[in-house]
RNA sequence: UGCCUCGUAGUGUAAUGGUAGCACAACUGACUCUGGAUCAGUUUGUCUAGGUUCGAGUCCUAGCGAGGCAGCCA
């Protein structure tokens, strides 16, 4: 399947950030820009990510530069080798085919060198752009430990930093309030000689958790809480990921941040609206070190919010730990992987997450535009095939038993080139259930007692006689056809309102069909209360549909639009490879509906 | 009661002192062997009050409203 977006926009994003690195670079502050995407491998990527990811590699693709994919994972207690994978698969799937030449990855156990650039003593690590090879891999802030632990000690002797020996509660009450300033240390002015050896130890695992920290010296009366001296390096007695247990101190985000962005030559660091406070804090360590080559910034945008969905990492992990749904990836997951597996191609989740835009105001984004790019991508390129989901049992009357003939249907209407195909039709067919009312409202023109309808592709039939069973359910309907009316054939012209689907009962095969919907029934589901009150109950429902023959061949790397009903793709539950292929079990996943008029005007009435 | 940020149709987003535009949604209609797609059209907007200016969504002041910040999380 080809991953480029049918409808690539001819109009470049723009936003205040590109127009801030259209100034660099025009300015020559920087030659290109290099950006990152910094996630912490404690959860899987989401949608609200897809949008970070687009915006840091959507800059690099456009100005020329490139974009580190980089674990920021200070935090060994949260962690996981688990997340790093699923995040490395979700970024490449993402970005594949659109960006992947500016993909910024680094050899495989590399960490920065050391340096001297002007005379002052330096750390790079430049990044591999663009490769596929298996001896790359993602950046990861562990990898700076020892040269922001260096970097630590030099604010030490610059007087910039100290040991503070204040408990976790003393820290909280001595940084006062957001209204009331702190209050200094008694640690503050400890001498750089002692807060030098007591780091030392500190490092060497001498205290338990807790017992002491490393602080910044900036100021405990700043109106910005993050320049209260704000601390720069925990203990924590805890086995790292990725770094295993060379470490029992670990750098704060703060700390690390700004620093691996420098390590790796990052020139527009690109993050959230929550860490514009931070941003002062960000510039003072990097303008306190004394660095040779030029500082990265940072730049702030308000995240995507969705309607309809949640993105809290702790309540998605808590769908997946209560069973809500069958894991990170189930395709009512706002996940990437979830996003994925439902059948939604990386071209129509960018189309979206460029779209939005890139502002400082914080919204709800209306699920129905992400709704409108998948059905916009999709049927540009989906084959269309013929199933039925709730089969109703049609009798040709007019037709013998075994009448067997072949018909062409036309793959995609969108795509000519995609040509058609044979589809088999016999007397017994199965038609949607809902395609059929015995009593229908104004303006059904599907089927119904009397009434005339199109076969796609086939005949128009008349509805003669409706079957029932003891408790009085449509069990069948029996139809004469118009023999002269199939498509090309003497009466085809012959208007016909309605149109509808169909596959022969005798060649039909079966498949799994799981019909997604949205996970939540309100908008913004964790408003107030408790988000869990607000699952939709019908967010899954499982049937068995009848799909024309052709579908055996289904393959996970194909869209199909089962005509009329919406979006199907190939789940991995399925078979790829059986004994025979009729022995293939079949599992689709229903990506989205078709938009469906009738539903509107059937609700109104 | 501190500091920072943000307010443009229902939703999101443009307009960089010069005709308020686009997308989604909604609604009409055309076309249709998918009630899909496509096409044409309609409805709805600059938070308020002052000021600067020939001219303000844009600049200034004040107000109102929303959000963020007091993890040894990121």
């Amino acid at each position: 399947m080809s991953n480029e977006n049918p409808n690539t926009p001819a109009v470049e994003p723009n936003d205040f950030i590109r127009e801030t690195v259209r100034q660099d670079i025009a300015s020559g502050k920087y030659k290109v820009p290099v950006t990152r995407f910094p996630p912490e491998p404690n959860g899987y990527l989401h949608i609200g990510h897809a949008k970070s990811i687009c915006l840091n590699f959507g800059i690099a693709r456009e100005f020329g530069g490139q974009c580190n994919l980089r674990m920021d994972d200070t935090n060994p207690t949260k962690e996981e080798v688990e997340y790093v994978d699923s995040i490395t698969t979700d970024v490449k799937w993402l970005i594949d085919g659109w960006a992947d030449h500016c993909f910024g990855l680094k050899p495989a156990g590399k960490t920065p060198d050391a340096q001297t650039v002007n005379g002052k003593k330096d750390f790079f690590l430049p990044a591999i752009v663009g490769s596929h090879s298996s001896l790359v891999e993602p950046f990861y802030a562990s990898d700076y430990f020892d040269q922001i632990y260096e970097w630590a000690v030099e604010l030490v002797k610059r007087g910039k930093a100290y040991v503070c020996d204040l408990s976790p509660e003393e820290t909280e009450a001595y940084r006062g309030a957001p209204d009331k300033p702190g209050k200094d240390s008694p640690f503050r002015n400890r001498s750089i000689e002692e807060s030098l050896d007591l780091f030392t130890r500190m490092k060497n695992g001498e205290f338990p958790d807790g017992k002491r920290t490393l602080r910044s010296k900036i100021d405990m009366a700043s109106p910005n809480i993050w320049l209260r001296d704000p601390l720069l390096y925990r203990i924590r007695h805890s086995a790292h990921h990725h770094t295993g247990d060379k470490w029992c101190i670990y750098p704060m985000y703060d700390f690390a941040h700004c620093l691996s962005d420098y390590i790796e030559g990052i020139t527009h660091s690109i993050c959230t609206l929550e860490f514009e406070v931070h941003r002062p804090l960000y510039d003072w360590i990097l303008e306190n070190l004394d660095l040779p080559r030029p500082l990265p910034h940072q730049y702030e945008f308000a995240k995507l919010i969705p309607s309809y969905t949640i993105v809290s990492k702790r309540k998605l992990i808590q769908l997946v730990n209560d069973k809500v749904v069958t894991g990170w990836d189930d395709p009512r997951m706002p996940t990437i992987s979830g996003i994925r597996r439902r059948g939604v191609p990386a071209s129509a989740l960018r189309s979206f997450a460029i779209g939005v835009g890139v502002t400082k105001f914080i919204s709800l984004t209306d699920m129905a535009v992400f709704d409108h790019a998948i059905r916009e991508d999709l049927n540009k390129r989906a084959l269309r095939r013929l199933a039925v989901l709730r089969p109703l049992k049609l009798t040709i009357t007019n037709l013998f038993p075994h009448h067997y003939e072949e018909l062409d249907a036309v793959n995609n209407p969108e795509d000519p080139g995609t040509g058609t195909r044979k589809i088999p039709f016999g007397n017994t067919l199965y038609i949607e259930h809902d395609d059929f009312m015995e009593s229908p409202p104004p303006k059904f023109f599907r089927l119904k007692p009397g009434g005339e309808v199109r076969l796609k592709y086939a005949y128009i039939i008349k509805c003669d006689e409706v079957v029932k069973d003891a408790s009085g359910k449509v069990v069948e309907l029996r139809c004469t056809a118009d023999l002269d009316s199939k498509s090309g054939g003497a009466t085809s012209g012959r208007k016909i309102k309605g149109t509808i689907h169909w596959v022969s009962a005798q060649h039909a095969i079966d498949v799994e069909a799981r019909l997604y919907d949205r996970l939540f029934t309100v908008p913004e589901p964790d408003a107030e209360g408790d988000f869990k009150a607000n699952l939709n109950p019908h967010s899954l429902e499982v049937v068995t549909a009848k799909c024309e023959p052709s579908l055996v061949d289904a393959s996970p790397d194909l869209r199909y639009q089962f005509e009329r009903l919406g979006y199907f793709t190939l789940d991995s539950d399925s078979d790829i490879e059986p004994p025979t292929p009729s022995q293939r079990k079949l599992v689709l996943n229903r990506t989205i509906t078709l938009k469906d008029t009738w539903a509107k005007i059937e609700k109104k009435q």
